[in-house]
RNA sequence: GGUUUCGUGGCCGAGUGGCUAGGCAGCGGUCUGCAAAACCGCGUACAGCGGUUCGAAUCCGCUCGAAACCUCCA
């Protein structure tokens, strides 16, 4: 079988994935910055490092998974100064800064359960590692990367690209940057436009502040990020990954910070994940053109005529590739939500198979092509269309077209556990037990009294329990070893 | 303006030179008292123009169109 190959951004090709010390993997993975709801790019960024983590686990890899709570040091504008977003949304809301960053924190861990994702194994938070990037600040400062003007430290980009290549991850030349940027203003103490802040010099008002040697202050918002995978995964590792909206200013920021500081290329494969578009256009918070999760799961949103459930958003979105963008309609959700069901009806009626002497199918087969599939740089949209043909082959079987042995049944079982559940993490809706039960009971008797109906061909009466039961919610098939019934 | 990416059948979305995914919707059929579900079959798509090639959705050029980044956002 062929290696797993994963899409490096710094490469722009796929290269094979050769961790530095196998089989640990380091994976780094710039988190949400919780001043408001979790955005729903941000989860489709998350379900898709959720599902790498879960794979590369699945492969037998022990992965050290690190993602980030921003909680501090994230500016409004570019140009390095103002209040962070919490201070701002604090004083909003006539709250502690701490208060909302507690607030959004438990919306977002609750909404990434909903989507089914495994936690990380590390979740640092740059307020809890103040001292890390103040000891990096003075590292880089050591080195003469960084200089200090009223209490803030810039980080110098022209010297830093005399020795490095600072638009490495973009492809673009120092020149071709100072370009794209705008003019100094007046009131601007950078030497360089391209110059970012390491550190922010606190103003009287500014309420989330600490110490530092150059004054109270507060971070920057790049060196959370380098100062954070630094301690839990080491100098250099092997995943950082992000929305390719960080490609250009956060990520190339970082990798400056990491090699001003300790000069070894921090991350080994860069990994992006594309935008999420709402007819076309991104959906950001600043259009104004995006909705939240919960409104998705709701449907109470202007632009949604339904609301979708968490399983078949995630389904929706693991249907394209994590490198393309994705844009969201109501018709592309309901083609998503028939087709979950779908594949989820199948594990249902996978569990009622009968094996045969022999087989009509290559289960073997099917089994090693979704395993290149994944490893063809997680391509989960060829994934899910091997699964469909797993879909195919079971309804065949169930409706007497073709045979499979016990064998190939339980291997049946396996590819669902391994790549339905495991890797992309779908799940079933899970109803509470003791009401099932007590529905299970009532339907039956139902069925039963239908079934008399028809058999004394009263198919008026049949028909009304049908119908009813329709409309209750209830949809009832008749074959030939019987009625079943789903919801 | 610069950098980058993309334009696939009614919709979504894979696919980097020949073997032409998959889902949803549609049409025809099988099954069925009728339904539903399921299964089988069907549409022969690759923005336009030109080039390279025995052969291109796939490579090259141009044109048109879209998006992202360059400025806070995953």
């Amino acid at each position: 079988m062929q290696p797993l190959v994963i899409y490096n951004t710094l490469s722009r090709t796929k290269e094979e994935f050769r961790p530095l010390n196998p089989p640990l993997v380091g994976m780094y993975v710039c988190g949400p910055t919780v001043y408001s709801d979790v955005h729903l790019g941000n989860c489709r960024t998350f379900i898709s490092f959720d599902l790498i983590y879960r794979y590369l686990v699945h492969l037998g890899f022990k992965v050290r998974y690190v993602r980030n709570i921003t909680d501090a040091g994230h500016l409004e504008g570019d140009r390095d100064e103002g209040d962070d977003k919490f201070a701002k949304k604090a004083k909003l809301e006539q709250i502690e800064p701490m208060e909302v960053v507690q607030r959004y924190t438990v919306g977002f861990h609750n909404i990434m359960r909903e989507f089914n994702t495994l936690p990380p194994s590390i979740e640092p938070t740059a307020t809890g590692h103040i001292c890390e990037q103040i000891e990096m600040i003075k590292e880089i400062m050591a080195r003469g990367f960084a200089y200090e003007m009223g209490g803030t430290v810039y980080f110098d980009v022209e010297k830093y690209s005399r020795e490095y290549n600072y638009g490495q991850l973009t492809n673009r030349k120092l020149e071709e940057l100072l370009e794209g940027t705008r003019d100094l203003h007046g009131q601007d103490e950078k030497r360089g436009r391209l110059d970012f802040a390491l550190w922010i010099a606190a103003k009287p008002e500014t309420l989330m502040r600490w110490p530092s040697p150059w004054g109270w202050g507060f971070p920057g918002w790049h060196i959370e990020c380098s100062a954070m995978s630094r301690k839990y995964l080491g100098d250099t590792f092997d995943i950082h990954g992000g929305g390719m909206d960080l490609q250009a200013t956060h990520h190339t920021n970082e990798i400056a910070q990491s090699r001003a500081c300790y000069h070894s290329a921090p991350v080994n494969y860069w990994m992006h994940t594309n935008m999420l578009t709402v007819n076309g256009t991104r959906m950001s918070k600043t259009a104004g053109n995006g909705f939240t999760p919960q409104e998705l799961f709701t449907g109470n949103h202007p632009l949604l005529e339904k609301g979708y459930a968490p399983m078949a958003v995630k389904f929706f979105m693991l249907q394209t590739h994590y490198r393309s963008t994705l844009d969201f309609s109501n018709e592309a959700l309901q083609a998503s939500e028939k087709g979950f069901e779908k594949l989820m009806n199948s594990y249902a009626t996978l569990q009622s198979l009968k094996g045969s002497p022999n087989s009509s199918e290559n289960i073997e087969a099917l089994h090693s092509k979704c395993y290149e599939a994944m490893n063809d740089d997680f391509n989960t949209p060829v994934l899910i269309a091997h699964l469909f043909d797993a879909v195919r082959i079971i309804n065949s079987t169930a409706d007497n077209k073709a045979s499979l042995t016990q064998n190939d049944i339980d291997l049946l079982k396996k590819l669902y556990n391994d790549f339905v559940f495991d890797v992309l993490g779908l799940k079933t809706e899970e109803a509470n037990s003791k009401l099932s039960h007590a529905l299970d009971n009532v339907v039956a008797l139902l069925l039963e009294m239908r079934s008399k109906a028809k058999s004394e061909k009263n198919f008026n009466l049949s028909d009304e329990i049908r119908d009813k039961l329709l409309t209750a919610g209830l949809q009832i098939k008749d074959t030939k070893e019987g009625t079943t019934w789903k919801i």
